[in-house]
DNA sequence: AGCCCTTTGAAGCTA
DNA sequence: TAGCTTCAAAGGGCT
């Protein structure tokens, strides 16, 4: 399988993703860099302390900048500052696990210079350099009414008592709250009414529609901020991340809600079931969930493994920074997952029961399913196997 | 109906 | 701590 950069750091999405940056050059730019560093050093405290998400233009024009190198300058930069930030943080912010990341290069395209307020609450975006839409955060809800540890969800999550896994101004910068707090928040604070991934004009899945009410358009980062109890917003709108345990979701309904599964059926209402918190997705779900109707479009292929094989091959075809955005996307859906459900564990959703069925299946086999499909894949020759068109 | 396939990455578990 | 497993999405295929 083609691999970026195989002289380490190829694991982007790792902890340390962006730690191989620093040993590439870092004079290439130093002008440059110096004149970023205090520009966007700023704007990084700014996001940090201060809940608006600004100054867009700079940091655009640092994600545009583009030059691979270049950017890995920045990153190493950037590792550093936040570091820097860290510190002067109180270590609230996880730096060997982010400390890599561009946050900066978070921005939206879609608002004309700045046009986003403090308190617009717009999703924030992040900057496309090949010409796709914009891939907007999640907007988790409040897990107010989730977490029962949580009496409420105060605006400064910092503040919230035993809860120091995140920095939570960070997110705030992107998934800011209105100063009266999340109940405020309306449909209309959804960013710019564009279909967020596009899709073939023969239609692959209708719900993009522009003319749809962004509330129910964009599930997976619907602005459903207020959630009830089963994680139903208010407004009857269901959490993203919150599915009753009923199994696989129902794609159209997925669409909708993305996370949140409705359950319209009266023979559930007898066994109130525990909603299931799904797992926020990581980069590369993200790049799947953008890039699957292109592949299906442009391949005309229906089976998800093929697919997915296609964008196995063309995630690892992405430049760093390319990826970058996703991993970036991706980070700031865990710690959004994390400050709405801090008592949420991935292993809350393992299936202990077929895990046990599985591992004796395994077990039976007399060897490791996964192990076997690794060893195929690795029987495989990639250099033979480049192709990220359909095949 | 429910699992498999297929991908990568994150998180959890185990030795 | 390294290595392994599970889950996340997706949807056709299979049992």
């Amino acid at each position: 399988m083609p691999q970026l950069n195989s002289g380490g750091g190829d694991d982007l999405g790792a902890n340390d993703e962006m730690i191989s940056f620093k040993d590439e050059g870092e004079q290439d730019e130093k002008i440059q860099e110096n004149a970023f560093t205090e520009r966007d050093l700023a704007d990084l405290k700014s996001s940090l302390v201060n809940e608006s998400e600004i100054n867009q233009n700079s940091n655009t024009a640092v994600v545009r900048r583009g030059h691979h190198d270049e950017q890995r300058v920045y990153h190493e930069k950037h590792r550093e500052h936040l570091e820097d930030v860290s510190k002067q943080d109180g270590g609230m912010y996880k730096a060997p696990a982010y400390s890599g990341y561009p946050f900066l290069m978070l921005t939206d395209p879609y608002l004309p210079s700045g046009t986003m307020s403090p308190s617009s609450n717009k999703v924030s975006v992040v900057q496309q350099s090949h010409g796709m839409p914009p891939l907007p955060l999640l907007q988790y809800p409040s897990a107010d009414h989730f977490n029962p540890n949580s009496p409420h969800l105060p605006t400064d999550m910092s503040q919230k008592p035993g809860i120091h896994r995140h920095q939570s101004q960070d997110l705030s910068g992107f998934y800011s709250l209105p100063p009266g707090g999340v109940s405020q928040i309306s449909p209309s604070m959804s960013w710019q009414p564009q279909p967020v991934y596009p899709l073939p004009s023969c239609g692959f899945r209708q719900p993009y529609s522009s003319s749809l009410p962004s509330s129910s358009s964009y599930p997976r980062f619907s602005h459903s901020l207020m959630l009830g109890p089963s994680g139903m917003h208010p407004t009857g709108i269901p959490h993203p991340a919150i599915v009753p345990p009923s199994g696989k979701q129902e794609h159209d309904q997925y669409d909708r809600n993305m996370y949140a599964k409705p359950h319209p059926e009266p023979k559930r209402e007898k066994e109130p079931k525990k909603p299931v918190i799904k797992k926020p997705l990581n980069a590369f779900m993200l790049y799947m969930k953008e890039m699957r109707a292109k592949v299906i479009a442009e391949c005309t292929l229906k089976e998800s493994a093929a697919i997915n094989q296609i964008l196995g091959r063309r995630w690892h075809a992405l430049t760093r920074e390319e990826q970058a955005k996703y991993y970036e996307l991706a980070r700031k859906e865990r710690q959004l997952h994390m400050q709405l459900y801090p008592s949420w564990s991935a292993r809350d959703n393992y299936d202990a029961g077929l895990r046990g069925a599985r591992e004796e299946k395994r077990k039976s086999d007399g060897g490791k399913k996964k192990r076997r499909k690794r060893e195929k894949q690795q029987q495989q020759d990639p250099t033979t196997d480049n192709s990220l068109d359909c095949s």
